[in-house]
DNA sequence: GTAAACTATGAGCTGTATTCATACATGAGC
DNA sequence: GCTCATGTATGAATACAGCTCATAGTTTAC
């Protein structure tokens, strides 16, 4: 018989494209995943995946059983909801704030999602640069914060979102475009385009160059098109997410190239005090935000 | 985390009222069936049902839930059937004899409903009566027999449907109204009113009376309700299934009697060679007549 | 009052899903 | 072409979830 779990698997093995990262998204090992298919499989008496060198992909049973294990976990985020609210109004504010200037990207969609879902729930976006937005939610001027490093404090949780790489990018004719991966030493005379936020909210800076002692210099956009226009133009490079460039990258409008060896990865967190974790709208938001982004961006990995 | 299971659980439920008789129709024990009622109510912090003296009623979560299932049950099967068709093109014919007159009752929308999920398959009624209507099936004029009594035979296979109760209809002014069951005895001096088919067919005679060699008038009537309306004007007793007789007697049209202490059961089965047992599409056959039967019909029980 | 239904619940067992250990395949980089 | 990183497959071992068993408490019918 076919299970739940089944399905979200599969929902996992179709948003990541191999079994070994659709496992760390539903915290399986790859066999128990295996394990998993070959079962259906065998129920079914028919091939759901095809393997294709080191990925996968769906046969067209696979694609049927997709939009099954689709449509019903829709079904059951809907049911979950509806139970939710029966099982105590829950009226109430969610005022977020963005650590994450490019979040913009995809929080725009999943908050439009979450109005239609929880339209008693007073939805806002808190503006302006905040040092430290944690003071925001202690002193009740926010409900929840987009951003990275969790740092522990009393009454406050940390749920993990994902985690994303953050890559240069380059111009197509770069002098660096040879390069597999850059180094801090790479950056030296370069200039970088960024957001106009300060240095330490910028993790190519905080975490790789400051380290290292490299300083080059800065100039700032307000928009990820922008940004992208000026690196196309030669004028220095940017770092940003994988998933935020991939449309830019696909038609060679720009290159992109790992930072460090292993790449410059990002956690991404939701933070609030324990008792806006505890309503079901805060949790339906962090849930929703992740099937949404695993779904619709690439590239993307767990927290560990 | 909720499970097909579950919502299975919960259709029965609905169906059945009672948690016994669903844990019946399962295939699992009430203590099984209540574990799993409560692990779903502690998971959603919600009751689901609302005990009613011996029966069991579903709050509004519950209603909730068992929306949630009736539609994932459903989503479900279209998947399958729709695998069943990737697996091997079934194209093929599917002609039903009816042992059993009154199964007419519900196979009429069992058969409109198949017929729209395999528009491939040739859906056919074998009509008029066949003594031994196996001798159909190895004859190959027939592919499916809905009828009582498995015979085994060599590469026939007997699938279980459901077990109804047979009971006597009486007139409301009758004179063994006031008894609680009535006895081979009672029949005595009787007019007996039945379908136009042979002794052998009419359980009533075949398992009761014969055996205590009473012997009643016969009169016969075409359809059911021309049995009931007779059965009304006080020209005799009938013997016709619960389900089939629930609206008349909920409007004291008429009264029922069990037929015997224990009452008097009949074992429906679906009967076909193991070639048509295969097919995917008869599979599906006999697993929507039940669930649909279990779903409208009242009273009915698994075969043990 | 008793019998025959029903439901609830803790303890214990069983079966199944998961992990572990491992073999083998593929692709990138030197 | 060799190596390394990363992928998939699979049998055996393991752990835990879910089931059954045993039992007590309720409700209904006669």
């Amino acid at each position: 018989m076919i299970e739940v779990r089944h399905l979200r698997s599969l929902v996992a093995l179709a948003d990541a494209g191999t079994v070994s990262a659709a496992a760390r998204r539903v915290h399986l090992t790859q066999s128990a995943l295996s394990h998993q298919l070959r079962a259906v499989e065998a129920h079914y008496g028919v091939a759901a995946v095809r393997r294709k060198g080191q990925t996968v992909e769906l046969t067209e049973a696979g694609q049927r059983l997709l939009a099954l294990a689709r449509s019903v976990t829709a079904a059951i985020g809907d049911a979950e909801r509806d139970l939710a609210r029966l099982a105590g109004k829950p009226s109430g504010k969610l005022r977020i704030v963005l650590e994450c200037h490019t979040c913009f990207d995809w929080l725009m969609p999943v908050m439009d999602g979450f109005r239609r879902n929880w339209p008693e729930v007073e939805l806002d976006l808190v503006s302006g640069f905040h040092p430290d937005p944690l003071e925001l939610l202690l002193a009740d001027r926010a409900d929840l914060v987009i951003g990275s490093e969790p740092k522990r404090r009393g009454g406050i949780v940390h749920q993990p979102l994902f985690r994303f790489e953050i890559m240069a990018v380059l111009s197509t004719d770069h002098p660096l475009r040879d390069r597999r991966y850059l180094e801090a030493e790479d950056f030296k005379g370069q200039t970088l385009i960024t957001y106009p936020v300060p240095d330490e909210r910028i993790d190519l800076v905080r975490r790789v160059l400051k380290p290292a002692g490299v300083r080059p210099q800065r100039r700032t956009a307000e928009l990820t098109v922008a940004i992208l226009q000026l690196v196309a133009s030669r004028r220095g490079i940017a770092a940003l997410p994988n998933w935020g460039i991939k449309n830019y990258t696909d038609y060679e409008y720009v290159i992109a190239r790992h930072i460090g060896r292993k790449g410059l990865w990002n956690d991404l967190y939701a933070t609030m005090t324990k008792e806006t974790a505890r309503r079901p709208y805060s949790a339906d938001f962090v849930a929703t935000a992740k099937t949404r982004c695993f779904e619709t961006l690439q590239g993307l990995e767990p927290v560990s």
